[in-house]
DNA sequence: AGAAAGCCATCGGTCATACCATTAGTCCTA
DNA sequence: TAGGACTAATGGTATGACCGATGGCTTTCT
């Protein structure tokens, strides 16, 4: 008779380390293999922006799956932002064309739900937008200017009615980073100032004074830009931004006392 | 007997604009009001990474809602890097601690997915590489020179074998970045080059001879960095990376020739 | 007694079916 | 012909069931 141990002899062989014979059988997720086939669509081009994907019940029969398992593809792909749903006849999912403003807030999203300090972000605001300062002053078109223009009449009128948000000078420096004509620095700008928005409500209300100065340097910055004098909107944009910098260290030391 | 319309008499003032008395009926999805729950107990910290969820049927109690919505809004919150699911006993859905790794990944995912030029990317990158060497002449430590020059060395002998790779070089880069101490810096770095790896492969074979060069660039950065040297470091850096960009130019025009 | 083997409760993964809500197109009526 | 009602397509949700994976508990053998 033969013990079972032999059926497998081949493969027990003692002292000598197995081979790649066997890979460990991997648990995917059948919904996670339906995103992957479809985003490797995506990226390779076969599906583009605009195009629209069978309808659930269709693609039960293309990927062999049933219904939730299509949904939850689809929830994902969703919350990637690769795919966009539209309920009633004729709807769907439809591949999107990422939007800055989604790119932005995913990024805003991650930088609120991870480890890093308002103050490691203002640092990094501050790498991105000295750098970018060149670029503005090299691309800005009369209309990037016109509307930095208009941003700061409106930060005016507002600190005068005593309306002026942290939201407002967010807006200056994303239409600030708009200007560099560069869209991946657009997104880090967008995702910069979504977070600041919200993190940085608090320093608002320990300087609302700050408000006056920081809007006259935003428009000798703008001002600066137009003139396309580099050294003048970098010298101008650093002490407005270490002045923030400092502000949001001190507003930190505070909530450390507070919190 | 009332006529219908006067049970909202109050409501119709013919010629006066309504003001917000009403406000569109939204139809949410039920799933992604459970993601907004979640998703802002973990931002006010009162969910903090490594805590678990109730199990999928717990949730139905609690919210109410089919298992269903409850599985769609994990695939949601799991698509976003808030949660990890574990299955099997004991398992569920714990908040994720997101790491540098996860950031930078979907950052990647995202200029991937979105319409962003390696041009682009490439300008953002010196943007962000030239705004950090102030301050890794500043606080880099031994430590973070001695992984440096490892890396250079690496490359030297990868370079002679004829195996260096790009991954090579983002590895450099990245080892830089994070020698900034800013996590938030360190995240955009891990994105970008992510998305270099993949996205300038082709670079790389276009001329396998600037990886020579390039290597002793990273070393000449290297050493100015140690000598505390700011510029020194920003002038070699910005050889590098402006050279690095033309060849992405010169990638990008041929691409657009062979495709 | 200790270790190995097996059992079991828990919990995520998937399926099938049914019904509701929304939407766009169509058709019918005034 | 214009407006409204009908209809079909399609996503949203609920229910109930079963399977697979996992970790802890119990049993059994040495």
């Amino acid at each position: 008779m033969v013990a079972p141990s032999d059926l497998f002899g081949a493969l027990s062989v003692p002292g000598d380390p197995p081979p790649d014979m066997f890979e460990p059988v991997t648990t995917v997720r059948m919904s996670q293999v339906v995103v992957d086939q479809i985003r490797a669509h995506v990226r390779s081009g076969r599906l583009s922006p605009g195009d629209k994907l069978p309808s659930e019940r269709d693609m039960c029969d293309v990927f062999a799956v049933s219904r939730v398992t299509v949904r939850e593809a689809l929830r994902i792909l969703e919350a990637n932002g690769i795919v966009e749903i539209r309920i009633g006849a004729q709807g769907g999912a439809f591949i999107t064309s990422p939007s800055r403003q989604r790119v932005g807030e995913s990024l805003a999203d991650l930088m609120l739900l991870s480890p890093i300090t308002a103050l490691e972000v203002t640092e990094a605001r501050i790498v991105l937008e000295m750098g970018l300062i060149p670029l503005v002053v090299e691309r800005a078109t009369s209309e990037d200017l016109d509307d930095l223009r208009r941003l700061c009449e409106q930060a005016r009128v507002a600190l005068a009615n005593d309306t002026y948000t942290m939201a407002m000078s967010g807006a200056f420096h994303m239409r600030l980073a708009s200007s560099a004509h560069n869209t991946a620095i657009e997104s880090l700008a967008h995702g910069f100032y979504g977070n600041m928005v919200s993190s940085l409500r608090q320093a608002q209300n320990v300087a609302p004074v700050m408000g006056h100065v920081g809007t006259q340097e935003h428009l000798a910055v703008v001002e600066a830009i137009a003139a396309r004098n580099v050294e003048a909107a970098t010298s101008v944009m650093s002490r407005h931004l270490h002045r923030t910098e400092e502000r949001v260290r001190s507003a930190h030391s505070e909530s450390v006392h507070t919190d």
